[in-house]
RNA sequence: GCCGAAGUGGCGGAAUGGUAGACGCGGCGGACUCAAAAUCCGCUGCCCGCGAGGGCGUGUGGGUUCGACUCCCUCCUUCGGCACCA
């Protein structure tokens, strides 16, 4: 709760009955049941599910309500709306809280769930609950594992033997992605490397696609552009060294490089530490050197690696290799500014032109070559720092006196005529490793048998199911590995003693195809029916946070994309448009409990009821920025829920304006008004302008009221729609005053009204009239004035003849219904 | 370091080339009340002025324009992402 609290309005109804009221009887109604016979225009909506953690927060309620709003206002628009919610509940908390507190993580996660549903029932939202799914239950997992073994046989899982990051703390291999400045995303502890057979899915072959966005039709640019710098890809060529003179099996040695125009400025080559060729390519006397620089690159973490940015390390192999343009040799170093994962785990050394190498040539005294002269310079002056712009071709044989574009250009023309490299491109982007060491996720259904190598588990015998009983310690291997009842398994191919896989799935492979399973949720003979895939998907607004840019987005992205290969989807991007909201801070700093300014919506809508906290989180800034809670600001909107309910509650029958009175009109215009605002707003997602213009309307029924200037029917009807405009996001308040306007049919069946231009025409406008650009007065007219009649009302005003006194009027802007500037210079 | 977003009253924010500060919070004054709370009404960017009115004002400095919170350039700050990427 937030700390300093307000005195709070008393509401003039009872809020947490009209919840209960309204949620039951939409309940009973099957007012939230979709169906997919339904006539109209498919709309799918998904908010991003959460993950079961035991307790919707704030944050939660700052996700869905609005989308919920968005999604209710969808619907009004004559969508058939699918708006589905569930819980992603696989993943290590689960597993975190079986070790720290002896309770297995199923019966944790389910205990999470049952509260979560109550809470998330409490938000008043259009969840379909018979759609609802929750991971890890056998009956969505079986078809994690159906799915992976499709990918299987499609050739985009395998099997490797590869250095997998490894968190210390939480005893697990940790995916490239869940690793933040060399540290485990979740923990903090400092990652360090450990050699595994993992799973992997062949995202690289979907780097260009994941690139193309062309099938998107509105995500953030912020978003599409982390995504482009995540895939990475950089053109240039690959270059091969040759080290035939070395007698080796390996006749060369390829680097890649974005800067083949400096092929003739390299004066040495570095290979990463862990580069499979380092102990070939090392002479006997610098064996021992090698071998401990390796040995100290391995032990270190990546913190520590990055810590040394600063100072270049590196030692000699002893052998060189002969730099294709110009058949000089290149001695060979390895170095740990290289990393073996990048490219070609190989980086040739132009230190004239590359700041590190710069550094690294610096320090070890090799030659530093310029080959690109900048602009009116020779190329002979000593550099102090590596020259990375544009220039001339220096140094370069025949290709001297080019460009460097040029010279690029004509250097790759020239070792690909020669056998000498090849034009190519390489991506940042590495293969999704999904092997997990852990208890709590989807059994990865795979037999290995010595006899027959690597099994797929017949689909018929899916699901492979979680053994119940587990030993969660953390050992560093798989609870799954010491239940000598789940490993021990017949191979299903040749019947002799095989053993199960015992690494699980990564939770992202549940979030990459989860929004499919809602539209057959109890489907079991198959993940999805493709009928309903084709009438629903792909989603045609996803919203959550930004947070995951890269790992969930780019996964169910590449997910979309196989399973169009596969066969098994016509379309291949999953969520057409998205939409981050913010983060929720509450008074003015990021909510914490050692700060004491948690905000529990349980309590508020406990005394205040959903609607208030909706149209509050919705209220308090643009959706995108995230907003500043306050005790104060809530109050606020509980204070206009209390006037509107005192309108609605009064007989307009005593109201005696005539119909065409100014205050009818100024009454029937605002509405209009407010109607196409509110239209407009929703629809981009800015709630908190929508809820302003409402405001406004409300004041101004007031206003009128009090004046007794308007007729009781435009009264009643601005009253009416007001209802309706306010009901996709106070739905329950909405819907009970509706009720009381003896409505029977339900506010939320009800269409978006339809606003009249002409209605919400202004009769007279505010005419600014400046004198070289400084406002002088300010003048009602109609707002089809003509200019010649503006400049003689304006010019009549004494204090534009003030102003004007003196001067010669040259020019005048004249913006109609706006604007006169009158300019005298 | 690179990429991206943002910077507006006491506070949350509105306005995307045309009246800066909508709407809400807070504050001040008033009504109601024995009193307080709640509620209602009025005022509320800063400075000068009795007033009419004038000056200043959207992180900084410049530019474009009749006119700039809005477009362009410089710098500063904050937040997010990436980073020895060859």
């Amino acid at each position: 709760m937030a700390q300093q609290r307000t005195r709070q309005s008393e509401l003039r109804w009872d809020p947490v009955s009209v919840d209960r009221k309204w949620q039951r009887r939409w309940a009973d109604d099957g007012l939230h049941t979709v169906r997919d016979d339904d006539p109209r225009p498919k709309w799918y909506e998904l908010t991003m599910y959460p993950y079961p953690s035991g307790d919707v927060h704030i944050g939660h309620w700052y996700a869905m309500a609005p989308s919920d709003a968005h999604a209710r206002f969808r619907r009004m628009q004559g969508y058939n709306v699918l708006h589905p919610m569930g819980f992603d509940a696989f993943g290590l908390p689960a597993e975190n809280a079986a070790i720290r507190q002896g309770v297995h993580p199923h019966e944790w996660t389910m205990g999470n769930i049952e509260k979560m549903r109550g809470q998330l029932r409490s938000m008043g939202t259009v969840y379909d609950w018979d759609r609802e799914i929750v991971c890890c239950l056998p009956e969505y997992y079986k078809w994690n594992q159906w799915l992976f073994l499709q990918f299987y046989k499609a050739g985009l899982a395998y099997r490797a033997h590869a250095p997998a990051v490894w968190c210390p703390s939480c005893q697990t291999v940790l995916a490239n992605e869940q690793v933040l400045d060399g540290a485990c995303e979740r923990c903090g502890t400092p990652i360090t490397r450990r050699e595994l057979d993992q799973w992997f899915l062949k995202i690289t072959d979907y780097a260009d696609q994941l690139l193309d966005s062309s099938g998107i039709t509105d995500w953030p640019e912020r978003i599409l552009t982390m995504q482009r710098n995540w895939i990475g890809r950089s053109e240039g060529a690959e270059v091969v060294f040759d080290i035939s003179h070395l007698g080796l099996e390996e006749k060369s040695l390829p680097v890649f490089t974005t800067r083949v125009d400096t092929l003739f400025g390299v004066t040495f080559m570095v290979l990463a530490p862990e580069h499979p060729m380092v102990e070939s390519l090392t002479t006997p006397e610098q064996r021992a050197t090698v071998e401990a620089y390796v040995a100290e690159a391995r032990a270190k973490s990546d913190i520590e690696r990055m810590s040394t940015e600063r100072d270049k390390t590196g030692v000699p192999l002893g052998t060189y290799c002969i730099n294709p343009a110009n058949g000089q040799q290149v001695p060979i170093w390895t170095a740990d500014y290289a990393v073996a994962w990048y490219a070609t785990g190989a980086v040739m050394g132009v230190p004239a032109h590359d700041q590190r190498d710069f550094d690294f040539a610096t320090k070890f005294g090799l030659p530093i070559v310029t080959v690109i002269a900048p602009p009116g310079s020779t190329g002979e002056e000593t550099l102090e720092v590596a020259y990375t712009e544009a220039g001339t071709m220096v140094n370069s044989g025949d290709f001297n006196g080019m460009t460097n574009d040029r010279g690029a250009d004509a250097i790759a023309a020239y070792l690909e005529a020669r056998g000498g490299g090849v034009r190519t491109q390489t991506y940042r982007l590495r293969d999704w490793l999904v092997s997990r060491q852990r208890y709590w996720g989807t059994p990865i259904p795979i037999i290995h048998c010595p006899n027959c190598g690597t099994v797929p588990v017949p689909e018929d015998e899916l699901p492979v199911l979680l053994p119940e009983d587990a030993d969660f310690r953390p050992t560093g291997e798989s609870p799954l590995a010491r239940n000598e009842a789940f490993v021990n398994v017949a191979c299903p191919q040749c019947g002799g003693a095989g053993q199960r896989e015992t690494d699980t799935m990564d939770t992202f492979f549940d979030s990459s195809w989860y929004f499919l399973r809602y539209l057959s949720a109890k489907n079991d003979g198959e993940p999805w029916n493709p009928g309903q895939a084709d009438a629903w998907a792909p989603v045609d607004q996803y919203t959550g946070g930004a947070e995951h840019a890269v790992m969930h987005l780019m996964y169910a992205r590449f997910f979309t994309k196989a399973l169009r290969d596969v066969g098994l989807l016509n379309f291949d991007e999953p969520f057409l448009r998205l939409y981050n909201q913010g983060h929720i801070i509450a008074d003015g700093a990021k909510m914490s409990k050692s700060r004491g300014n948690v905000v529990a919506p349980d309590e508020y809508v406990a005394t205040l009821g959903a609607d208030i906290v909706r149209t509050y989180l919705m209220f308090v800034g643009p959706w995108d920025r995230g907003g500043d809670w306050s005790d104060g600001g809530i109050n606020g909107i509980a204070r206009w829920f209390n006037r509107v309910w005192d309108i609605w509650s009064r007989d307009p029958s005593g109201l005696n304006g005539s119909d065409n009175s100014e205050g009818s009109r100024e009454l029937r215009r605002k509405l209009h008004q407010t109607m196409r605002k509110v239209y407009q707003d929703l629809d981009a997602f800015k709630f908190n302008t929508a809820i302003a213009a409402m405001m406004e309307l409300t004041n101004l029924m007031q206003r009128v009221w009090e004046d007794n200037t308007a007729s009781a029917r435009a009264w009643s009807e601005a009253r009416k729609f007001m209802i309706v405009l306010l009901a996709p996001i106070a739905p329950h308040l909405s819907e009970e005053l509706w009720e009381q306007l003896g409505e029977r049919r339900s506010v939320h069946l009800q269409s978006f009204p339809e606003w009249d231009d002409d209605l919400a025409a202004e009769e007279t406008v505010t005419l600014v009239v400046q004198v070289d650009g400084r406002v002088r007065d300010r003048l009602p007219v109609a707002p089809d004035l003509g200019e010649d009649d503006a400049k003689e009302i304006a010019l009549a005003q004494a204090n534009v003849q003030r102003h004007l006194e003196g001067k010669e009027v040259t020019k005048a802007v004249y913006v109609p219904g706006r604007l006169l500037n009158l300019v005298t210079r």
